[in-house]
DNA sequence: TATCGGATAGAGCGCTCGTTCTAGATCTGT
DNA sequence: ACAGATCTAGAACGAGCGCTCTATCCGATA
């Protein structure tokens, strides 16, 4: 098919546009970014952005909340697959997390939580997504637990807590422009690890 | 004094107008809040507004933070005096949080998360200002842990770490609309405080 | 070669933003 | 009673917002 080209510049296109949204929604938040901003950093121009996505700015955010998602679901896989021990894969995934945030300059976050409180009462399809990217985080790492040896519903609940945890320390690390609040979840959420797989609940 | 009545009713208006940006800050985040919204909302004019905050939005917004800092910082003293063992305390704190959010129509989570995330690169003011809100908050739980026998140490790192989750816990909740991430975040924070009484750091 | 749909391009719409500015209202100290 | 802060009131400004619209370009098919 000689399509493929155009296929290919279109997506090329398309892409960029996601990209450069998902990274600004995570610097800036939903109403911080606008779409001429957009366009203008992605090398592109108002039109093809409404051209990708007729539904306007709440479209282009779906679009770029879940790339996010994908995006950090990679970082998730990575970092858990390092260690067989989950404590250890979970510290280990603390790391990545706070060594990727410094090197950002301490702005690239979280992919979603700006957008997602910010939104609230906005827009249903962006919450959805939000609710969505956060459900496949927690559903890697409780994979992982039960891998462990974890009860199916401990793993759950565990999982959950893990990822709330991430996501609170890395919005501190943010603000204070320290590892520390990071690095810190990771040695805690090891301990409660452990703690599930010696004893009780 | 006469001029009692005068500054009574200054405060009035002063402290309408922060309260007002403090509650809209929580809900909408700082791009999403205007100074026009805040006076309406606040049943105030923009003369009274720049009368009392001639910095603009970032001197108003520094100042509803750090309202919402000591409301918050007085829901953690109550939920940590409710109880003598400090993981029954940070659990009952999980509670009062989720019951609060749920009433709010999952809207009024944190009062310094979304204007944090979102203003990191806009002022610094704001910045600190949130900052040291995480410090009055997380000293609190360390004071309680202290009293409870941790070493000094073991206190302000996991302190952090309680704070963190329950931030985190309380967006997952906004977005799911679920007490269940918060009270996860209590049943696994009691655990976590249980092992540092037992055992090893 | 003629045609045609996908993609690009950006001027312009109505609107709201944060802020400034001038006037008037209200109350205090003398 | 008068002067002078303090506080209220809201019109007006330039800039930027999300979005619409028309015009053009370009490669693939017939």
């Amino acid at each position: 098919m000689r399509t493929t080209d155009q296929q290919a510049a279109a997506l090329g296109t398309r892409e960029r546009i996601v990209r450069t949204t998902a990274r600004l929604l995570q610097r800036q938040g939903y109403e911080g970014t606008g779409i001429k901003q957009i366009a203008r950093e992605a090398g592109a121009t108002l039109g093809s952005v409404y051209h990708f996505f007729p539904g306007g700015k709440q479209e282009l955010a779906v679009a770029a909340i879940q790339h996010g998602d994908q995006e950090f679901a990679e970082l998730l896989r990575e970092g858990l697959a390092a260690e067989d021990d989950p404590a250890e894969a979970i510290a280990g995934c603390t790391r990545l997390l706070a060594a990727a945030l410094r090197e950002s300059g301490w702005a690239e976050g979280c992919p979603v939580t700006a957008t997602a409180l910010e939104t609230l009462g906005t827009s249903a399809d962006i919450q959805r997504a939000c609710g969505a990217a956060f459900g496949h985080w927690s559903e890697l790492v409780a994979e992982k637990l039960r891998t462990a040896g974890l009860a199916e519903e401990d793993a759950r609940a565990l999982a959950i807590t893990v990822i709330n945890t991430l996501e609170g320390a890395e919005t501190t690390a943010q603000v204070l422009r320290s590892e520390e609040p990071l690095l810190l979840a990771g040695r805690h959420l090891a301990m409660l690890v452990h703690a599930h797989r010696q004893g009780a609940p």
